[in-house]
DNA sequence: TCGGCTTCCTAACGAACGTTCGATACCCTG
DNA sequence: CAGGGTATCGAACGTTCGTTAGGAAGCCGA
């Protein structure tokens, strides 16, 4: 009755797992309704993860590693720290509009997988925070350089991260700009802005930030809203 | 048996509620532990809800209503575009942190709600974006006052927004930092420089920002790490 | 004192939950 | 062709879910 051996149903239960925990949330998807999505029956899945949580740290694991080793090698790129920042952070809002329905459970599920699991929980945490200290040490090295002028170089990098990272939360494919558009402005508000103060002129924040900042970004003034964070 | 007349027991009921729905989340939450934390049984609740998502239709208006009828006025105050806007996203990270539980679930199941009652969702959705609207107002002020050197006054807003938001994801009461200093420092961050460009030197942005900018933010180079978004 | 209103109760409804069990069909190796 | 491993199944487990029904206790105005 089982005709194919699964090619990959392991990965196949992570993705339509994922699909189904960012659109209802962990706790609202039952067993049966990812199984059934997958075209199995519920107790079949107990075949590959224990239980309900081990699943919800598949798809956690995934999606963070996912993410990080594609981030990662973009910071050892050649160039100045304004440059190889801009780089990264603008890979990062494209990934994370690319990849929003594992970002989304991977944000919003956390909590769960903390109380349920914490041991799967720190594991995951680590990641993330090492990603973190990363872009750190980059700033850390543009205010060495010169490049940039930051007071504390821990609340620039949660700044800048709080701004990438909100793009999820408004941005719509149907809206005025293109995500390329938009990672192109925040990179420049962010790099080009936040961390390269008013004390800096144009010439100490090089082409990277300069180069999105001159950007096709909204032309002509878009035609109002993109949709609501609050 | 009911030995006093509720003194105000619906507003208790979304007070409970707010607080489990913030640790656990909407759907991990039943209608007999509402109760219990109460102090009555879950049949009980359906004298002050007809149901479940009532309730937290409930939670995330009076949570809404709470926030925008603590900051509209905010923004009525006088002085410059930058002052007032700096004040105004001040409170904005004061008031998320005091109020970190409501928004927590106004945020993470405001979802949960536009799936079970897109009206109820709309009208809450529609209240957030006048504060959204208020805000971008306050900074094409500043743009045709000469303070702010912004090329899209939309992305602006929701950079603003992004950066405002993030602290609570991240913040601990017991790290290196008080609130207010972080609200601070994200001021001066948010307006003080992403808004007023490398273009704009120190007159054009007054008071309110370089107040802010001057203020007590981590004096002593932290001891390193605040907690982690991704 | 009476009747109604509010508030809470106990009890129960059917449905869905995560999970376990034993059996069955397929596949690969010997 | 035998035998073990893998993947799936149907059926059932005890529990919890949101919700409803009907009744009892307190209060209040008539």
């Amino acid at each position: 009755m089982t005709s194919p051996p699964p090619p990959g149903r392991r990965e196949a239960i992570i993705q339509t797992a994922t699909v189904l925990f960012a659109r209802d949330g962990y706790a609202a998807v039952g067993m049966r309704s990812i199984a059934a999505a997958v075209g199995i029956r519920a107790s079949s899945l107990y075949h590959h993860f224990p239980s309900k949580v081990d699943l919800l740290h598949a798809v956690c694991e995934v999606a963070t590693a996912a993410f990080i080793s594609a981030q990662l090698p973009e910071l050892e790129r050649p160039g100045s720290p304004a440059e190889r920042l801009g780089h990264v952070l603008r890979e990062h809002v494209l990934y994370f509009h690319e990849h929003r329905l594992e970002e989304t459970v991977g944000r919003r599920e956390l909590a769960a997988l903390q109380q349920q699991a914490p041991a799967l929980f720190d594991e995951i945490q680590a990641t993330r925070r090492g990603y973190q200290r990363a872009l750190q040490d980059v700033i850390e090295a543009g205010v060495a350089a010169g490049e940039f002028d930051v007071e504390d170089a821990n609340l620039a990098t949660l700044a800048l991260l709080g701004l990438v990272n909100s793009v999820n939360t408004w941005f719509q494919e149907d809206g005025p700009d293109s995500i390329e558009a938009v990672a192109d402005a925040f990179v420049a508000m962010g790099v080009g802005r936040l961390l390269a103060g008013p004390l800096a002129a144009s010439p100490t924040v090089p082409s990277a930030a300069a180069a999105a900042a001159a950007g096709p970004v909204s032309r002509s003034r878009p035609a109002r809203g993109r949709g609501s964070p609050a």
